[in-house]
DNA sequence: CAGTAACATGACTGGTACGTCATATTTTAT
DNA sequence: ATAAAATATGACGTACCAGTCATGTTACTG
């Protein structure tokens, strides 16, 4: 049969009525993820895979097609769906993928940072890299908000999470002012993503590959401030 | 004829292939705004473009349609042309318009603020009262980067360059510590706008009208301690 | 080497949607 | 009152696309 589905794949029934009746909301299953078993399948996963990540950047969600995705692939229309349940799932796939690498990056990055602050100022500079790296990916995480919130959410929190339980740490210590972490949190993610936004994603020509150092310092400066240094109060 | 368009509408040429070859990229004209005429006229665009704010909030660009945009509005299909040129360009236009509409209600809010410390508490409640009143329509800004990032870009840049404007008094009275005025209304953007995001658009339930007491406190104290006081530095 | 499971193909279906157009109705101008 | 402009209609043309399926091919296993 085909790859790895839930076990309550049996065989062919016709369609009658009945069995139409039970297939609740539309199509398929839509439950356990389709993982391949043989090498050449998970190949052929990761060049769609891939090849989807290429088209949705540039196209977005709605624009880009799964023709599309499968030619650049370099297989059949068909194969897709031995992967993937539906479009709406490889997306959703890609976005958790992306959080993943981040997360690994900005976490490889600020190891060993000797205090709060430069914790943040190598964080910072990890996730512009990042950024600039894969600006057309940022951009997919943008539209998940509306293609799959879940996605979305699940991005942001994780990346929240990890940032809480940091904040929350220098609090304790009395290396930052104590505060709502969950609040802090979200407003340094928004620093971080509007100043991307402005600086690194905008920017059509290659020129951009980095934030200008005025802006970096200045922002750097001013999350200093906000996080507010040990003090007596 | 129809209403008010680009002069260059002579009358109808038999669709030749110099005619066609003429018509450089696609369709028609989108040049002028297609501005009606008659109070009526103004009428019915009226309750397109309403209709249109709901659909697009509720399904976002790419589910909407314009038969169901013209359904609500109680129109024709056809008659959806007469006032747009395009899907996109409604969608533009509403951008346009919600970006008018927040920069109004928050000079209005700021206007006799003391000090720029006040200005920034105004402005970010008047700010989280907008989206609160119009969660649906938050999201079609946040679409708008991808369906018309010129909009979208227009509609960030505006309120950029009011913010940019006071940040430089500021700095200039003393205020504030100075640093580039850009970096610091974007970042101040970010945080407006993930707050929003994690305590107004996200939730559901109609539970939250408001940002928790907790973390409006933390998030305006983070921001005062970050724009610096007047400090001897 | 035969049998079988995994993988691959590409034509096809059903459905939807943007934008157009010939025609009809209402309003304004003379 | 009559002509012309402005507004309105809704069916239609064209196009695209997600997902399916019957039929092939590859590769592993015994």
């Amino acid at each position: 049969m085909t790859v790895k589905k839930s076990a309550s794949q049996t065989a062919e029934q016709p369609a009658t009525a009945e069995t139409l009746a039970q297939g609740r909301d539309a199509h398929r299953d839509e439950t356990a993820p389709l993982v391949p078993v043989t090498a050449r399948g998970e190949a052929t996963r990761r060049r769609i895979l891939d090849a989807a990540e290429d088209v949705f950047g540039e196209m977005g969600y709605y624009e880009a097609s799964i023709s599309e995705i499968t030619r650049r692939a370099g297989v059949a229309q068909g194969t897709f769906y031995i992967y993937f349940h539906t479009k709406r799932e490889i997306f959703a796939e890609m976005v958790g993928d992306l959080g993943h690498q981040l997360r690994a990056a900005t976490r490889a990055a600020i190891t060993g940072a000797p205090n709060r602050i430069e914790v943040e100022r190598r964080g910072f500079a990890a996730f512009f890299a990042f950024v600039a790296a894969h600006r057309q990916l940022y951009r997919i995480v943008q539209e998940s908000e509306r293609v799959a919130p879940e996605a979305a959410q699940g991005y942001y929190d994780a990346i929240s999470r990890g940032y809480e339980q940091g904040l929350r740490e220098a609090m304790a210590a009395g290396e930052i002012a104590p505060a709502n972490a969950e609040a802090i949190a979200y407003a340094l993610m928004g620093i971080g993503h509007f100043l991307a936004l402005r600086w690194l994603v905008w920017p059509q020509g290659a020129q951009a590959d980095a934030l200008p150092d005025e802006v970096l310092t200045s922002a750097l400066e001013f999350i200093t401030r906000g996080l507010g240094g040990p003090t007596g109060e």
